[in-house]
RNA sequence: CGCGGGGUGGAGCAGUCUGGUAGCUCGUCGGGCUCAUAACCCGAAGGUCACAGGUUCAAAUCCUGUCCCCGCUACCA
């Protein structure tokens, strides 16, 4: 691969369960970004995996009877068997078993303690086994952990540290140097908001008689890495970090995408290590917020977990990609029910963007029986309100999307729909073509096509698959390698189609 | 005074950064068109933009205070 211009990385997933709506959405979009990029000739990188340490794992190939290497070999294929059905176009998929992994996890491990900001030490508190960590005295609600309601027992343990409270007030300054390092807004907030309170250094080792299942510390074989540690390096270990003298023109574009929950995590625990390894900080951190189910938290307990395979089943993955972007503000929770879903699949795709381009290649068929193509560039208007309403698209696609506003851009298409179908009503083609003006049909029906076109293929990141079709339809089968500004230019194109195998694209769903 | 988000017609939301007649989708009612997927187009009813105060010629938008809902506080996309 030639120098990358984007390094995207989803999170490692936590092979403890199985991939539900929520990891779709993230590695979707991971997908979509990936793909929008590539429309203007960038080159990208997509990282993606699973996070397999740890002593949930354990206890969880416990409980399902079988040894921990096949329990996580089985859960990591879930995943990859997902995002393949997904079509989703990933250029890696590391696992933290993998020996490539471990190798730099040791590594850093040893660097670390050599230089001394990892040290050992003992440490007395209360352990809860739910939570698999110490809770500290302030956490702790009549005795019990606030989140499991068992009492935690009193553990003396002897462990390693990382020196984090070293590094904190160095990432303070890195965050406030980048304003737009962690986006969206309030979630830099939110972490600025983390130094308020004293830095703790983190505990990074497990000791072996109470975690096996884990990567054993260079220095010291009676303990484990401590399972974050230990995944948080995936992003540099995948990509060459220490001794590929590409890693750093991948880690320099370095975009993360991730869920609020691990916030923490990707900030005070993974900026303070980067410090400490002396690499600089990712460049972006990119946060998203929950896909709740009817209001509430995705949960298997309340049985309200959606499975995207079946999803894909009834409702095809088109769909739920455009669902993805088009529903949820970037950053915010939204819900997710299937009778949102449906809505919005019939209103926008069927109704309005499907039927626009049904009732426009009904009539082109109609109205040029003995065509196999149309010439419409020259008869195309020099200016028009829909070509400006286009270009507008054109730029939000450009600058809004480009920073994961995603909705901009789609209420601004979705209007322009609404535009040229009120336009193909008020020009009335079907009585044009009673008078046999054949001119003033090309030019009404070749401005719809053409906004048809540039949007259609605009839409190929999100929608890649029924985009691709439809641009076939009108004479564009090499769309999606096209240059972006000179696809989307207007009048770009001589000639359309003028027969076609399918003129339906989005069928109604009906409940 | 822990931190963050939200409170906009019946429902779900945009608009708030960069103040200037309140917008979208769904639903309801009436009309139109016929190219199309019971689609599309036009019109109507329906909102004191949580509340109070302030700044301003002008506030959903800026400032101050209050109330309510949700999430987070080291398992989770």
């Amino acid at each position: 691969m030639k120098k990358p211009n984007i390094y995207i990385t989803t999170p490692l997933y936590y092979v403890n369960s199985h991939p539900h709506i929520g990891h779709t959405f993230t590695t979707v979009v991971a997908d979509i970004v990936k793909k929008y990029h590539q429309l203007f000739g960038r080159e990208v990188y997509l990282l993606t995996g699973t996070d397999e340490h740890g002593e949930k794992i354990a206890q969880a190939a416990q409980k399902a009877g079988v040894d921990v290497v096949s329990f996580v070999d089985e859960n990591s294929k879930r995943f990859k068997d997902v995002w393949d059905l997904m079509a989703l176009d990933y250029d890696d998929f590391i696992r933290t078993t993998e020996d490539r992994h471990k190798k730099v996890v040791k590594y850093l491990l040893q660097k670390l303690y050599d230089t001394g900001d990892i040290y050992f030490a003992s440490y007395e508190g209360h352990y809860c086994l739910g939570c698999e960590r110490f809770i500290t005295d302030s956490e702790l609600v009549d005795g019990k952990c606030p989140d499991h309601g068992t009492i935690p027992k009193l553990v003396k343990e002897e462990n390693y540290f990382f020196k984090m409270s070293k590094y904190a007030e160095a990432f303070k300054k890195e965050i406030e140097a980048h304003p737009d390092m962690i986006r969206p807004e309030w979630y830099r907030n939110e972490v600025l908001g983390y130094f308020k309170e004293k830095i703790e250094d983190l505990c990074i080792s497990r000791p072996k008689e109470r975690v096996s299942w884990g990567i054993e510390l260079p220095f010291d074989d009676r303990f484990v890495t401590y399972v974050w540690f230990d995944a948080l390096l995936n992003y540099i270990s995948a990509v060459g970090y220490p001794d590929d003298p590409n890693f750093k023109n991948y880690w320099d574009v370095s975009e993360h995408f991730i869920a609020k929950d691990i916030l923490k995590t990707h900030t005070l625990y993974w900026g303070t290590m980067l410090i400490s390894a002396g690499l600089p900080l990712y460049k972006h951190l990119n946060v998203h917020g929950y896909w709740n189910m009817s209001g509430m938290k995705m949960s298997k307990s309340i049985g309200n977990v959606i499975e995207p395979a079946s999803f894909k089943e009834k409702y095809g993955d088109q769909g739920l990609r455009f669902f993805f972007l088009r529903e949820m503000h970037w950053g915010e929770d939204s819900d997710f029910t299937i009778e949102r879903f449906v809505a919005r699949y019939n209103t926008d795709l069927a109704n309005n963007y499907g039927n626009l381009i049904s009732r426009t290649m009904g009539m082109i068929e109609k109205y040029f029986v003995d065509k196999d193509k149309i010439e419409v560039a020259r008869h195309l208007p020099k200016t028009h309100p829909l070509k400006e309403a286009l270009e507008k698209v054109i730029k939000s696609y450009k600058e809004d999307f480009y920073k994961y506003e995603f909705h901009k851009t789609l209420d601004l298409m979705w209007a322009l729909f609404d535009e040229t179908n009120k336009y193909i009503a008020e020009s009335q083609p079907w009585n044009i073509v009673k008078l046999g003006d054949e001119a003033a049909l090309l030019l009404v029906l070749g401005t719809v096509l053409e906004v048809i076109r540039i949007t259609t293929y605009m839409l190929l990141p999100i929608m890649p698959s029924t985009s691709k079709e439809i641009l076939t339809e009108l004479g564009f089968e090499g769309a999606a390698k096209e240059k972006f500004d000179d696809f989307t230019k207007w009048g770009h194109s001589e000639t359309f189609n003028a027969k076609y195998k399918n003129k339906k694209f989005f069928e109604r769903i009906e409940l």
